[in-house]
DNA sequence: AACTAATCGAGACGGTACGTCAGGTCTTCTG
DNA sequence: CAGAAGACCTGACGTACCGTCTCGATTAGTT
């Protein structure tokens, strides 16, 4: 196996990024719309309050970021880029159980308004801003949904799932349930919840 | 005394409801504010806005809803209490077959701007407002739920659907992939797509 | 002719004047402004500080000025509304005393930084906006100029003045070169020099 | 003893002025401030302007100039000391013919846009600016009203004028109407008005 | 001829103010 | 007397410049 460890660069270009461009003033500002969008909400959250927050001029955000959705998905993507190498979904031989546990730890996070907060946020400009939409398609949904489908197809492999399963479906059938009903709130988000999903998603709905 | 003939259901009433609230006035307001959702989109849909199209003050809105994200909920309501009666999903016998009918509907309707769009602006008052979310949960969602929950029920008794399904869940798993996939534009939203959903979901993601 | 006496009421309408205007918000705007340009001077001087100090919104001003020099014009408008009445220079029967009065009076005011620094404020505007300036030639200049020339008519016609002389050009020879030494500090603006111009202009320049 | 020959006209330097310093780009600069200050009119001139007509960063403005009023002055010193050597006044013997033609090429000059603009600008400066001022009036007023003093002083001794007259006073008479006429707009800048001026200067309001 | 230090064009930075838009409240006048 | 009209204060928008501060790249004048 190649060692190829990491990639070399392009980790975080996307921007133009001028050779000028002041690092600390970019995560500053990435740091400040993160928290301001977990302390204020959605509502609240103005670039004016981060530019004060991270002690930046807006100029310095509106140089950069072209619109406020921006700024929070490359906070997100920051984020995202920290603490990940090329983590791995658990494996314990175990589909439905390591399902589970995954979900539940995703139950967990949503519980916390800090991180749940700005992930609304970052939501909602998606769903009103296509571009925006493509870019987290793209950088931060593929790279995790990349992760699921290892892991499903890993099973898959074992004789755990149908051989002719489709993948990103199966991941829909999965984590879609527990997404809608976090961000419509059209019922509680527990972990009673998403491991009956997850019972339910393997078993399927027809009668054995 | 009067039969008191007009509402005979109190299915809409919820606010005060003064006796010399202009009827015409509320109408204006709801259609204005849906139509405008649809055309300028979410950022730009405004109250200022809303009151100028439907020819009001804005002083007649904030007397009667508390937020923007009211009046908009309003106006679905409005909408969905048109033609609704007591509707019922499609039902051949074939639950599979129903289903996927009942979401390719679902699919062309997500398809037609003037009703997606609102549909992501109320999205998202609901995404941040805990108060509209419960208030979407409780007359927007779980009567149409309810319709999806008696369908299944009605295979489930006819022995199509597992005795023991949770309902509320097996709706999720119908349904929450696509609005998933609708609202955070993680993938196209097709009929080929909504089928694969259904038959998966019905047929589990084991190996058989 | 009729007395008419000096028309009814057009004490400060000048602009639309909607009735429902706030005559508190105007008069704490024009108070604002003028102070402001007495203490910061022109430089500093901003719409801002105007709206703050007022305490009044940025867009109370826009909506019924149209520039930054229109609200100090106004404001020197107001005050010289104040104590007018039908004023009249001194008359001594003594035409040059009375003269040499009223430029002292003239250097005391603009030794005076909160009337000195607001003047040179608007005139600054004057001279950069065609428009403020005719504005201010018909309601500031003209009235106190009416009343220049008011007094040199008396001198004329008791024969202390050339009677063919032409009472404008005579006004500007007397407060011409105080004001351009004043507005250019091309030299000290004190009652010795205003004297001398006085004598200077009454005598002229040629060898008796 | 060394020749020097360099600068035996201390006239223009005022400034540090290091051998290093672009000849070129100064003089790019000060065309700009003059040229902007004419097409755009004082509002909109802006050191970035300047510095991107002149092709110039902007720190070699800042390093050179304190104030913008300080470019705009350097512009007029520049322009000033082009075609000047030792000019006079015109000098036919009479002296009020000789002020009527001055001051016709005054109006003259006032009615071009590009150099009055720049003229009202530098005026507002001085204005506004006290040390701004007191280097206008040592540098660019006084040589000229020394032209102006040395014309009616040979009139004087010529016994055309009066014998004890302040030449500074006279020079305020003749110029000083004209000048704040124009600035404050007060009235039309015209031959007929400096005819006029002149005229009333020579001869004295009093009746003779 | 190589060094070196000031100056240059360029432009990012933290800021202030601009003039506009909308929010939500309050007041006035009209049907 | 409810409702349209809209003025009001507030606060955020996105832009223009401010004056300061690096960045290499010239470009003198030493060495």
């Amino acid at each position: 196996m190649p060692p190829a460890k990491k990639s070399p660069a392009p980790a975080a270009p996307a921007r133009p990024n001028s050779a000028r461009r002041s690092e600390a003033s970019r995560r500053a500002i990435l740091t400040a719309a993160f928290e301001l969008a977990g302390e204020l909400g959605y509502a609240k959250l103005s670039i004016e309050a981060i530019a004060a927050r991270a002690g930046v001029g807006k100029q310095t955000i509106y140089r950069w970021w072209p619109t406020k959705g921006a700024v929070l998905f490359d906070a997100f993507l920051m984020l995202s880029e920290g603490p990940d190498g090329d983590a791995e979904l658990p494996d314990t031989g175990d589909i439905e159980a390591d399902l589970k546990t995954v979900l539940r730890a995703t139950v967990e996070e949503l519980a916390d308004p800090r991180i749940a907060e700005p992930m609304r946020a970052l939501s909602t400009e998606i769903a009103h801003d296509p571009q925006l939409a493509a870019l987290y398609a793209e950088r931060l949904d593929e790279p995790v949904r990349e992760l699921k489908r290892a892991r499903l197809r890993k099973a898959q492999q074992a004789g755990q799932l149908a051989a002719d399963l489709d993948l990103d479906v199966a991941v829909d059938a999965i984590w879609g349930p527990l997404l809608n009903r976090w961000l419509l709130r059209t019922g509680p988000v527990t972990t009673a919840y998403t491991d009956a999903v997850v019972e339910t998603a393997l078993r399927g709905l027809r009668a054995s």
